[in-house]
DNA sequence: TTGTAGGCGTTATCAA
DNA sequence: TTGATAACGCCTACAA
């Protein structure tokens, strides 16, 4: 009974463009001709070939596109941390621009301790055709041995800082945005002013602790080193701060945090100690994330301006893949924090 | 002058299994089974090849691998908004399980109006082996057309809700949570409870709020319509509802809200209307995101396991592609929220 | 244990 | 305008 025609029953045949190519009596050639540049194939032809994919549910196979193309139209982003907010966001702006752009989307986990291997991994395994790295922890030195002397490298980077001028970059102006955020304070009249800084890497200072001491010295006011508390850009950082600055006797009258994370457990555990934001301190934040402006008291805070970056990180690696990037050498874009007075800051008369 | 041995020079030159069978002098079979099992190699041969690897800097053509093995060694998440905090912490435990398990991800944008389409794109094209699907607007009655006769299909819906049975899913107890939210309200002393409650799809009522109801019915209380306002897990939308709340004559004394975000965007714009929590009104939200711990006042809520949820849902959506899941049918796998009590409900004496 | 060879599904080249 | 054909780089019977 029955031919043995087809082997087994539950596995899904997968149809190909010959399947089509047969149904619609032409060429696989001409398949192919019709799905990606149908204008140059008679009416006719392309009638019968549509009509074709419709009846077999035909449906492209990426893997052997992407062989024979040598590119996957994928890129890759990579982030210490997708649970933040922050990262969230700018992914969100990332996924939105590439997917216009016909791109998909591959999220890493993290870069491992050998970039080398991470980035061999992705790129020339085909994998991703480019690179967004909002993973500070890459190290940068290594990468000059995979750069092509002709072209640009697809790859990105949009951390906090990004000291290597030989690689591409879209960031925002962490280090004037600090002074701005201090500006703000001595506007106010806050002459006693603290910082829970953001963590520095190897040797390269926080952007934003720089920018903070550059204001506070043109200011020609000084900080007391205690007032000035390293962290790590989460909440339980700035709860330990608020414990260390709560316990001193001689407190800044105005904090501004590394990043707004910071700033909400810093002032929700002042809160607890009896220390009232804005009535006894002035606190300020960094980055703007979606809590902040609904937060008690709403903060004040310097916004990053997510989508942007993520668009135009997302924009400016595919130019790179697609050859139309305008410019030459390595690209630098520097994006603008803007100030955002709310509630958490307040006047005093010095 | 100089030869034109190897064309232009800008161009990288990828290296493939032969180069590296080439410089091993092995065939390119030898150094396949190096990679994939190595145990089924000679050692002299494997230390060539190895040897070999690292000099050519060899780096496995995925594109190549895939078609050949019928497989991505990827699967893909479609969320509806990756910008929401709820989603990116899924997202983040769902990488992490998938990379611990040897796969990548790929995030998708939105589902298209048609989720045929969607399906075929991803899974039949060889680029994803399996689906996880957070996003709610996926209409299950196109799926059946897909669904294979045999195994399982490798999706897995992780929504609110999910009505078709038919369809592996893994979800919170919505209903029950809801239930026992209104519970602690009613052990609270609290008589006169609202809910700001979250969308409810075509024809399906909102989870949560049928379970606010039916433990408002078992309570042998009743709820002034008044006191339900629809909303859409926005902040705005708890806003909105807080000026329709104030504006009452006959206020509840407690509130129950479909997600954290409207508790807080409520409680805010309450406090500007002088209404004060949990003064004056109690209120609870559902989920707990980070910020919910450290908003002031700290709120209490239904704490939804998304680390859970997504570590769950891939391992899931992994063992049916593997073909190593141990049970037949569909899937259903049901977390359950449990309650979590700060400091934006109190009792009160009725 | 190792090598040979064929094919996974596409697209690009070259003729017709 | 169309069709035959040869890669793209890998894995895996099958043979040695």
């Amino acid at each position: 009974m029955g031919s043995s025609r087809s082997g087994m029953g539950s596995t899904r045949k997968t149809t190909t463009i010959q399947d089509v190519a047969r149904h619609a009596n032409v060429s696989s050639a001409t398949v192919s001709r019709v799905l990606s540049s149908p204008e140059r194939v008679s009416e006719a032809a392309r009638g019968r070939v549509l009509e074709a994919v419709r009846e077999t549910g035909y449906s492209i196979n990426q893997a052997a596109r992407s062989l024979r193309l040598r590119a996957a139209r994928t890129i890759l982003i990579a982030v210490p941390n997708i649970g933040n907010p922050f990262y969230s966001t700018v992914l969100d702006a990332v996924i939105h621009t590439a997917s216009i752009r016909g791109y998909s989307v591959l999220v890493a986990a993290r870069i491992g301790e050998d970039p080398n291997r991470w980035l061999n991994d992705y790129l020339l395994s085909n994998r991703a055709d480019g690179l967004l790295v909002f993973d500070g922890s890459l190290d940068t030195s290594s990468l000059h041995e995979i750069m092509p002397t002709g072209g640009s490298l697809p790859l990105i980077a949009a951390y906090d800082e990004w000291p290597d001028p030989r690689v591409n970059s879209v960031l925002t102006d962490n280090r004037a945005a600090a002074h701005r955020a201090v500006e703000h304070l001595l506007d106010y009249g806050h002459r006693r002013i603290g910082h829970i800084a953001g963590p520095s890497r190897n040797a390269s200072p926080n952007e934003r602790l720089v920018g903070f001491h550059e204001a506070v010295q043109a200011a020609g006011i000084s900080a007391d080193p205690e007032w000035i508390i390293p962290g790590d850009y989460s909440m339980p950082t700035g709860i330990r701060a608020a414990e260390r600055i709560a316990a001193l006797k001689h407190r800044p009258t105005a904090v501004f945090c590394g990043n707004d994370e910071m700033a909400i457990g810093f002032i929700s555990r002042l809160r607890e100690l009896g220390i009232e934001c804005p009535r006894d301190i002035s606190v300020m934040g960094f980055d703007d994330i979606a809590i902040s402006e609904h937060y008690w008291p709403p903060l004040t805070t310097m916004r990053q301006p997510r989508q942007e970056i993520g668009q135009v990180a997302t924009d400016a690696v595919l130019d790179i893949i697609e050859g139309t990037l305008p410019g030459p050498g390595p690209l630098h874009v520097t994006l603008t924090a803007p100030l955002v007075i709310r509630k958490s800051t307040v006047r005093i008369n010095s």
